[in-house]
RNA sequence: GCCGGCGUGGCGCAGUCCGGUAGCGCAACCGACUUGUAAUCGGUAGGUCGUCGGUUCGAAUCCGACCGCCGGCUCCA
């Protein structure tokens, strides 16, 4: 009789024969035995450590959502005869799984395979598992060649699940006789699904690779409760509303004018005067740490990106080039790195030069294609707040410490404050420069990246051809997170440019370079900013500061006058003189999320005080103009997230 | 680039399946009202229905190509 011990150190006997399940509390939907995530079915032959799996943990998720998918596979089995299913995995959200199918299936779909999984789960079909030699699930799946492929490659390698290896068995789910190849472990029955819901049907390739099939995904999300599903389709809600795309039009910010192209914005008045603010303010940051603003050309000769490897790698990714004078090939760049470099180069340069910073907002162009551009945080034409640092090899270290605090700081001041950091390794196949050079550069970064505050995970093989990076990750006010500045060291470009100083000792050495950007790019950066302030900037970065509402028309000349002695202090100011309502203008003001709204009739003339509206609705009785102007002067140096608390009279 | 969906005044939509020369709301403009913290009332103007081509007596509607957008896949120096 096994001795099972839960956690706690709580002792079962399990009768001979009896699965784990019948050990474990109500509500598991799997255990983990001996480490091992299995059905509630399996019978452990020994003693064993077993660990209940609850639907709220992210093992018991997963094992949701995977249960789920079988089911979606089985509903979609049952509703297009012929259907073959490949993989169906379940994902930090949900779960999915892809078919090929004689007929296309269109989201309106959707809500019929939706009732018949609900169907199946109203069955309470229990999950059946099965061990059989690999050539029997062959037999059992020849008409699923997806799945045999899939047996095959187990077989003759074992790299794809990791489980048979030659000449072992497999093991086979089935539900109501609906069969698939399976690790598992699963729910128990279909009746313990339900908080789940079909979101999407989308093309995605054989096993992801675009020479291969295309098949259709069909993908949900699914939860331990009801609640959680609630829960989540809130926050999908909440990103569509934050959606810089949708506010970057309502807020009147930018456009993609159909007549420019794909992927190219222009900026309209007031997204160019927050672009701007956004601009400045990391001007003004990067001349204090000891940068030197340079401009470059948009388009080159061909020669200057064949020295520098990109046309070789990334030809691709860049606009076919405008040939000019008798077959010159001119290219629109897609980088500034070269042009810098040869700003380096343009003279001898001394060691006491060094570290050299070049920054600029350098404006780019990248073929990205059709099917990816996406708002502003995927275009065609983008800026990049982009620096290129000539270093010693012994100011390596130091400066990257202290770019790395720079981009933090920076980062804190735009209000993105949670971040981790990714360090990205040499691509196989795929880099320049010996394996040595790329350890000491991946060593650099390492110890500064260890040295900072901030957590940090391993992107193996994500690194450019020509160096490794770290990546800081920012989370948004949302939780979601986007990868930030990118900081590269880089030993390649030197040598391929030849670039050299004069050292102390009078010889010639070679710099080391360090690429860094903040923001990445402008664009994706406001873009981003407009998600995570959904639209509400803070008061430094928003294009309008304080709005005044005048109650009839003869209150107008009084705030044209206040509103100019808060120019005055430097306040941005609107004020609405249309012939609305007040009602009207109010509503006008919420919508444009004016940060402050001052509605201003004959009270205001006479007490002199006023009532301040912030964009929460709440309001501010009794506020004297002067130490409001004071209170939104001092919030808006401080670049402060927190609304102003005005002193009342 | 690939799969699927979509494209009707500035915006949100109806009309498309079953061809018969465009309609609603908001916004804009004009007028009346002179208003107290999220929509006052009335009127006017604005669209060759993404573009080009085809079918038809006739195309927003059917067919094709292209452009653009959306959701994924692949890619992202």
């Amino acid at each position: 009789m096994p001795t099972l011990t839960l956690p706690e150190d709580v002792r079962v006997e399990l009768p001979e024969g009896e699965p784990v399940g019948a050990a474990l509390p109500k509500g598991t939907i799997a255990a983990r035995v001996g480490g091992e995530p299995r059905d509630l079915s399996f019978v452990p032959d020994d003693d064993a450590e077993v660990e209940p799996i609850s639907p709220h943990s992210d093992d018991g998720l997963y094992v949701l959502r995977h249960s789920t998918a079988h089911v979606l596979a089985q509903a979609v089995c049952d509703l297009y005869p012929g259907a073959r299913y490949a993989i169906g995995p379940a994902t930090s959200e949900g779960f999915y799984y892809d078919f090929e199918l004689t007929e296309p299936v269109h989201a309106s779909d959707l809500a019929k395979i939706d009732r018949r999984m609900r169907q199946i789960v109203k069955r309470n079909q229990p999950f059946v598992r099965e061990e059989v030699t690999r050539e029997h699930a062959i037999e059992r799946l020849h008409d699923q060649p997806f799945k045999v492929e899939i047996i095959e490659g187990l077989g003759a390698g074992g790299d794809a699940a990791g489980e048979a290896a030659e000449g072992e068995t497999v093991s086979l789910y089935s539900n109501d006789g609906w069969v698939d190849l399976c690790m598992g472990p699963h729910v128990p029955h279909t009746g313990m699904l339900g908080a789940f819901k079909l979101t999407n049907v989308a093309g995605a390739y054989w096993r992801g690779d675009e020479k291969n099939p295309q098949l259709t995904r069909i993908s949900g999300t699914a939860w331990a409760t009801q609640d959680d599903l609630e829960a989540y389709l809130h926050r999908l809600e909440e990103a569509e509303r934050r959606d810089h795309r949708k506010l970057g039009h309502d807020l009147d910010l930018f456009s993609f004018p159909d007549e420019i192209g794909s992927g190219l914005a222009v900026f309209h008045p007031k997204g160019g005067l927050v672009r701007r603010l956004m601009e400045d303010y990391s001007r003004k940051r990067h001349e204090e740490a000891g940068y030197e603003f340079v401009y470059t050309p948009h388009i080159t000769k061909s020669e200057l990106f064949e020295i520098s490897g990109h046309l070789q790698w990334f030809a691709d990714g860049m606009f076919p080039p405008m040939q000019l004078d008798g077959g010159q090939d001119y290219y629109l760049k897609p980088m500034n790195c070269p042009m810098h470099i040869l700003i380096f180069r343009s003279r001898t340069r001394s060691y006491r030069e060094l570290p050299l910073r070049l920054f600029e907002f350098g404006t780019v162009y990248r073929y990205e294609l059709s099917g990816v551009v996406h708002g502003l945080t995927r275009v065609r034409g983008l800026t990049m707040d982009d620096a290129h640092i000539f270093t010693t090899e012994d100011q390596l270290g130091d400066e990257l410490r202290s770019v790395l605090t720079f981009v933090l700081d920076l980062l804190r001041d735009y209000g993105l404050d949670d971040f981790y950091m990714e360090l990205s390794t040499r691509p196989e196949g795929k880099a320049v420069g010996t394996p040595e050079e790329w350890d000491v550069a991946t060593e650099e970064l390492r110890r500064a990246a260890e040295w900072m505050d901030v957590p940090l995970v391993m992107d193996e093989g994500g690194g450019a051809f020509y160096g490794p990076k770290i990546s800081v990750q920012a989370r948004d006010a949302i939780g979601r997170t986007w990868q930030m500045s990118t900081i590269q060291v880089d030993f390649q470009f030197p040598q391929r440019f030849e670039l050299e100083y004069s050292g102390a000792d009078n010889a010639r050495h070679r710099p080391t370079m360090i690429h860094r950007a903040l923001f990445g790019s402008v664009e994706r950066f406001f873009g981003i900013l407009t998600e995570h302030y959904a639209g509400a900037f803070p008061l430094w970065l928003s294009p309008e500061q304080l709005r005044f509402v005048p109650v009839a028309d003869r209150h107008v000349a009084h705030c044209e006058e206040v509103a100019a002695k808060a120019k005055a202090a430097g306040l941005r100011v609107v004020v609405d003189d249309s012939k609305e309502s007040v009602g009207k203008k109010i509503r006008a003001a919420q919508l444009a999320k004016a940060p402050y709204t001052l509605v201003v009739g004959d009270k205001e003339l006479e007490s002199g005080s006023y009532t301040v509206r912030d964009r929460s609705g709440a309001e501010h009785l009794g506020v004297t103009f002067d130490s409001l102007v004071a209170a939104l002067v001092e919030e808006a140096s401080s670049r402060a997230l927190a609304q102003s608390n005005f002193e009342s009279e």
